[in-house]
DNA sequence: GTCTATATCTCGATAGAC
DNA sequence: GTCTATCGAGATATAGAC
């Protein structure tokens, strides 16, 4: 069982081929004989199962970002310090995204294709939960705020200045590594410095100042 | 003229038309008769002047982003103190990327199609000039360290944090504004409030925390 | 240099046998 | 349910007249 739905096995087998070219390649991209050939199968029965390219892709897009969204809010301790959520947020979301680094741009892409229906598919998985990655983080963050352990830089804004530099290694690596060439070579020990950069960079930020002791 | 070689009418319009068309569509979603039709001519001259869609992708990339890192760089305040520069190189950089909206996914979408050539077109842009944007960036950067004004964070570490900060509100935009509606109407304001939000929280997290006077 | 007409190819989708 | 064969739209690229 992949979601909600339940699926026969050529079915799934052609869910999971498509969950993966469709990440590598985009919507464009995407060739549904290659979906066909990794799963096994031949082209007819994408059709016969899930009527056309473009549902099986609105299919695989809303799972793929639902299921990955759900493990990074599942584990955001919501009853900590805040400097404590940020540490493990930032922590989580750079695992999941060394697990899953096409993801990124996967959602970028589909935002270049100017999808009319991408609004409406992030909102079916962001608004139904109570305990989704925004809402949790800026409720953390308001109350942090409230007790005095940091500044009001704004809660959606530093959301979105924390996902911003978690993600940007990820999205644009090629042109980074090409830039700065002493990154591709030591990938994975560059992404462990970023997180504690990241976590050092932004607390410290976030501090008040007229705090002394560190 | 629009770049270093010289261009005649048609074959400047059909190249302005291209910039615009696969700047919105991408590589793959631009359409040749689109950017005919835009430049009022017909197919048959791109074939004639560019040789095939390739090449002349080839040339509006290298020339956009060229174009657009040359105006970022050539404003970055070479001899103030980091504190300036990183507030004007912010200011800047967020008003180009409020002047071409779609670049950023240009950029993405030719990351995530895994352009075999992408590496070698960025250091054709990046290396040749001694003024360019990491390399501006990390001089200062590390002269501010030695003179005790900020800490030592890692001035590659740092430059993508604060590009990651910048370039996410515009390459998600769409995303962002579905699961924060507040954003979307007062598009405007949200840019200035967080031009001013990255400079304070990254400012503030660079800066020794012995320090007392703000 | 500029145009129309067309060749050629790729791909999503369907028909119909089993 | 699963397969092979094929249709037809839409795209790049070229031929050849003017």
């Amino acid at each position: 069982m992949l979601s909600d739905r339940s699926y026969s096995e050529s079915e799934e087998k052609i869910f999971l081929a498509a969950i993966d070219v469709f990440s590598k390649r985009g919507k464009q991209g995407a060739r549904l004989q290659e979906i066909a050939d990794q799963a096994g199968l031949n082209k007819a029965l994408i059709h016969y199962y899930f009527r056309n390219k473009e549902r099986l892709y609105d299919e695989v897009f809303v799972f793929v970002i639902r299921h990955f969204f759900l493990r990074l809010a599942s584990t955001i301790p919501e009853n900590a310090s805040f400097d404590e959520m940020l540490k493990h947020f930032i922590d989580r979301y750079m695992d999941l995204l060394s697990e899953k680094p096409a993801l990124p741009l996967f959602i970028l892409r589909d935002i270049a294709d100017g999808e009319p229906l991408l609004g409406a598919k992030m909102r079916e998985i962001f608004l139904p939960e109570g305990k989704n990655v925004p809402q949790v983080f800026i409720r953390g963050f308001e109350r942090a705020v409230r007790q005095g352990e940091i500044r009001d830089l704004g809660a959606a804004q530093t959301l979105i200045t924390v996902m911003g530099s978690c993600i940007y290694i990820f999205a644009a690596f090629p042109v980074i590594s090409a830039v700065l060439p002493e990154i591709a070579e030591q990938r994975t020990a560059f992404l462990e410095e970023r997180k504690r950069h990241i976590y050092d960079i932004l607390m410290n930020g976030l501090k008040p100042r007229t705090e002394l002791h560190s």
